[in-house]
DNA sequence: ATATGCAGTTGCATAATAAAACCAAATTCG
DNA sequence: CGAATTTGGTTTTATTATGCAACTGCATAT
């Protein structure tokens, strides 16, 4: 639950957990990423309450992440597709999907597998490369505070500000 | 209430974010990306509330992605310092840095980048790519349902069912 | 015309979070 | 060294998000 609101954060991090940081949300984008567009998919496929749904989609459409529209198939009923924006998100959902593969998978497996289409091979790691296309050791990359942001304090005592 | 949990579903999707999908979760393991090891470190970074720290802090070290012991300086205070499992959430960290430059940014720009240390540029956008390390499309990229999952049916009626 | 399904909305109960006060131990200051 | 402050919490109280069940209005099916 939360009552603080991540908006006024000049971090992009924060922001974008504004969007999509609530319980449901991206559990919902992965949805749309398989190909749910109705209602009662998401509602079937989560096990979600039918008002809280409601609620998230509302605020994910707010949000530019989806788009609410007539059925494309000429059924009278809504639809709910993913924006440029909602399918930009794909790199932080085959993250989580990875991570979850690797460190907390269930006892028999994954139930999807993010895979190159034209292949049908499973998808290689998204990770941090170079410009080269080289992957890299985490321990290059770096966080630099920008300089119109105000500086972060880590020091634990006043003897150790160098 | 009772929030519902995702530890019994079977995507690996769900799974992670049964540990990282809460609300402060991430900023958390981003500020200890970023150095962050003291209670007051994020308390201060946040402002979240302290019961409420105390509890995410918990939850994390429990899922075994914080790891919480004595502060390596001599200090008597504990500290927290991400473990492997930790690290490795960076992918979907830079990738929600990435989205939200790009489609949410704060009007004085993002507080921080992520960067390549040796050469101190901007990291590349963390991005889907084949085994050669060549960038995709989005489209390019599938999702198959696993045979020991059970089929997700997306038809809109009777009529749909091939 | 009646029944069923869809996409919600409303009202109530409850769990998660926030805000504030409180506290023991550690650290810093005088 | 002793007092004052900081740290890392815990407890209490209040607020908000979510869950559940029932209800509504509309469209489609029988």
């Amino acid at each position: 639950m939360r009552t603080k609101s991540f908006s006024t954060m000049q971090c992009s991090i924060a922001r974008t957990l504004e969007h999509v940081g609530s319980w449901w949300s991206l559990l919902i984008i992965r949805d749309a990423m398989m190909g749910a567009r109705r209602f009662k998919h998401f509602q079937r496929s989560l096990g979600i309450a039918r008002n809280t749904l409601t609620n998230r989609l509302n605020d994910l459409v707010d949000a530019g992440i989806l788009a609410k529209g007539p059925a494309a198939n000429g059924s009278k009923h809504e639809e709910y597709v993913l924006t440029e924006r909602g399918r930009e998100l794909a790199p932080v959902i085959i993250a989580l999907s990875q991570w979850g593969d690797k460190w907390v998978a269930h006892d028999n497996g994954p139930s999807t597998e993010i895979t190159v289409k034209a292949t049908g091979e499973r998808l290689p790691r998204i990770w941090p490369r170079r410009e080269t296309g080289e992957p890299m050791q985490l321990s290059e990359v770096g966080m630099r505070r920008n300089e119109n942001a105000p500086p972060i304090d880590w020091s634990n005592s006043e003897e150790d500000k160098s």
